[in-house]
RNA sequence: GGCUAGGUAGCUCAGCUGGUUAGAGCACGGGAUUCAUAACCCCGGGGUCGAGAGUUCGAUUCUCUCCCUAGCCA
């Protein structure tokens, strides 16, 4: 019995540039879809820009356009990455829409008819210059509780206490650098509260993920409390109908996008919009989101779906973030990896097959390690798995006019490998990525040892051998193939090329129930190439901010004996020089620490060639926490002086050998 | 601070409801092979399973305390 099902991934906001952060999750559903797709299920995936709230005004004013420009653009970038990355939706939209209005109207009338709205006046932070009331983050100033500088409206980075703007001390709004006031305002609440009981209930229904629910009920025990879903004007979104010069929330609108999407899907497909929707459907609803927004999904949308009598979702399936090379994701540090950037420097797939391969049902975030990221795919994509077709594919053409055999010399193995299929299947299913990717690796490695132990291209010596050869081969490139198809959700396009190559489609999760035999298959094209790590290098900018920036940038205040002790300084001997590729600053230098060797990347290639430094004495700071740079990891910093005259490295004089130390 | 999750080989992780010498991949050392994109195959080194206490005939697996890491606190 095929299910109905209707997935989402959450919808993006529509005020910067697309990141491996939203790939992350798009990938995750769409790999989820795909396989329900495969599977046979009636599966619907769509998504939308998430386009309204003071954060899309203020940028579009920034850049001297209409918010309307702003979402058209972003949008248009959204869809064009999605794509490049093989996200399949069934519709992509906008909030900005028709039909989210009409529904968000909908949702709050039946909401108000419930008596579930409410309403009451708020004091809030105004910045009269701009003439418009500031979110909690468009004010900042010091912290009245630790006294932090340059904190927040909402709360202290320092010490984590929570206020209000207007508790700072000399708070400034961000928008126009003036001094807020406090101005008066009446806000639309709705009561998340009348809904306790039943979101208690659901909850535990299997809804979300066990730890999910856990931390749930602490905020049941914390109390749930009336949610603002009003702003003032001036604000970009969606104008509330008995409150002219109010708008609702962003927040309120934008899941609403998830309906809203589907309703437009709806009127190009035929479909019926309430038998997805109407509370009792039999149609399932799975929202995949990131760990972040689980608020708003955990409890005032299904609150808010309930009260507006609408179905509640079947399944909240929350996610960690995207790190890379082991931190966050941030600007400042160069590692904000745009999809543009990645796509200039790596193939789509190798991105998805490398987030299968770790990605788990829990809410743990997922590192992008570079070296692992080579590592994965060099080693088990390329090396194990493409690796088998390749080393089958030319024995069937050689001598065999690309023919592949009548019948399978190890049924047994064959059927094993298929009937892997469930297992696999289940683990795709409940978002076990990662084992359903150990898995496909386990079975790549038997197929690999299987050609190995029949020996092939010994058989291939003796003309009397040729039917041998070409059973070997059909049977190799069978598993082959059952190991594409479980891996399709995963690899779409690649799973395409080889379906072209053994010229027989997969359209079904059971299609490789039986083998292929006695066809005639096409021309092998490598269908997966390695990588290496200078092309995945490239992923991030190196901030270098060690070797550019010299000390005279920050005036050091004093310090103690002490903090001058926490400095190991070591004299050391360089034992190589080398050029780095693509850095124009940097030369790799291996010192000897006195019985210990070090790499470290120092940016003094303006000033010294390498073969003129080996041997030569120089300080290092040897207990510098290991630096991962483009190139490799430094493990220390070698000292120089610089200024106008030039850079000149600090050497110890004659006499001192490596490993002592300098105080 | 409260809560949630996690701490198993150099790295990434698997170890279901407690049970014989704790596993895999990558990396490393040795060997074999040459069909294959320096791929594949065999062998090997390497772990006080975060620390301590408890329950038990027996704990990586259960309980408690502590330490460390990450995240959440509208």
């Amino acid at each position: 019995m095929p299910r109905r099902i209707l997935v989402t991934s959450a919808l993006p906001y529509a005020n910067g540039p697309t990141h491996l952060g939203h790939m992350t999750e798009v990938v995750q559903c769409d790999i989820w879809v795909r396989y329900m797709k495969l599977a046979g299920h009636d599966c619907l995936y769509v998504c939308a820009d998430d386009t309204h709230g003071t954060p899309i005004m203020l940028k579009a004013q920034a850049e001297g356009i209409t918010p309307e420009q702003l979402i058209a653009q972003v949008g248009a970038e959204r869809r064009r990455d999605f794509a490049a990355f093989g996200i399949a939706f069934d519709n992509y939209y906008t909030t900005h829409s028709d039909e989210n209005r009409r529904l968000t109207v909908r949702m709050y009338q039946a909401l108000a008819a419930g008596g579930h709205i409410t309403r009451r006046a708020v004091r809030q932070a105004y910045d009269e210059k701009a003439g418009m009331f500031l979110p909690d983050r468009y004010v900042k100033g010091t912290c009245p509780i630790c006294r932090a500088p340059d904190q927040y409206g909402d709360s202290c980075e320092n010490c984590s206490g929570t206020y209000t703007p207007l508790d700072l001390i000399d708070p400034v709004s961000v928008v126009t650098g003036t001094r807020p006031v406090a101005r008066e305002s009446e806000h639309i609440f709705f009561r998340l509260g009348d809904f306790e009981p039943m979101l208690r209930q659901w909850t535990r229904s299997g809804a979300l993920q066990p730890e999910v629910a856990n931390k749930l009920d602490e905020w049941f025990e914390a109390g749930l409390r009336d949610w603002d879903i009003s702003r003032d004007a001036p604000y970009f979104g969606i104008e509330i109908p008995d409150a002219p010069g109010k708008y609702f929330y962003v927040w309120l609108d934008a899941p609403v996008g998830y309906m809203a999407s589907f309703e437009n899907l709806c009127a190009r497909r035929g479909l019926s919009f309430d038998d997805y929707w109407a509370p009792g459907s039999e149609a399932e609803l799975h929202h995949f989101i990131g760990k972040d927004i689980l608020y708003f999904h955990s409890l005032f949308w299904p609150a808010t779906l309930e009260g507006a009598g609408f179905r509640k979702p079947t399944a909240v399936h929350a996610h960690g973030f995207l790190t890379v090379n082991g931190e966050k994701m941030s600007k400042s540090r160069g590692t904000f990896v745009t999809a543009g950037r990645y796509l200039a420097a790596l193939p789509p797939e190798y991105f998805r097959y490398f987030l299968a391969a770790k990605l788990g049902p829990g809410l743990v975030d997922v590192d992008l390690n570079f070296e692992e990221f080579a590592t994965r795919i060099n080693a088990e994509l390329v090396g194990k798995l493409v690796n088998i077709a390749s080393r089958c594919a030319s024995f069937i053409h050689r001598g065999h006019g690309g023919r592949l055999a009548k019948a399978l010399p190890d049924p047994d193995l064959y059927r094993e490998f298929a009937d892997a299929r469930t297992g696999i299947g289940e683990a795709w299913e409940a978002l076990e990525y990662a084992a359903a990717v150990r898995e496909i690796m386990e079975l790549a490695d038997r197929a690999n040892l299987y050609i190995d132990r029949q020996k092939p291209w010994l058989a291939a010596k003796d003309p009397a051998r040729a039917a041998e050869v070409q059973a070997v081969c059909t049977q190799g490139l069978n598993l082959f193939r059952v190991l594409m198809a479980f891996l399709k959700p995963v690899l779409p396009a690649t799973a395409e090329r080889a379906e072209a190559f053994l010229r027989a489609p997969i359209n079904s999760w059971s299609d490789v129930a039986t083998p292929l035999l006695g066809t005639e298959i096409g021309e092998y094209l490598p269908l997966a190439t390695r990588v290496d790590a200078t092309a995945v290098s490239t992923l991030v900018e190196t901030p270098m901010a060690d070797t550019e920036k010299p000390a005279a940038s920050a005036p050091p205040a004093g310090i103690s004996a002490e903090e001058f002790a926490r400095l190991d300084l070591r004299v050391a001997r360089i034992e190589a020089a080398t050029l780095v590729e693509g850095a124009d600053r940097l030369l790799q230098l291996t010192v000897d620490l006195g019985g210990e060797r070090r790499t470290v990347f120092a940016g003094i290639r303006s000033a010294y060639e390498p073969a003129a430094l080996i041997g030569r004495h120089v300080v290092v700071v040897a207990n510098m926490k290991p630096r991962k740079l483009r190139f490799g990891t430094s493990e220390g910093m070698v000292l120089a002086a610089s200024g106008d005259a030039g850079l000149f490295l600090v050497a110890p004089d004659a006499g001192a050998t490596a490993g002592m130390k300098v105080s």
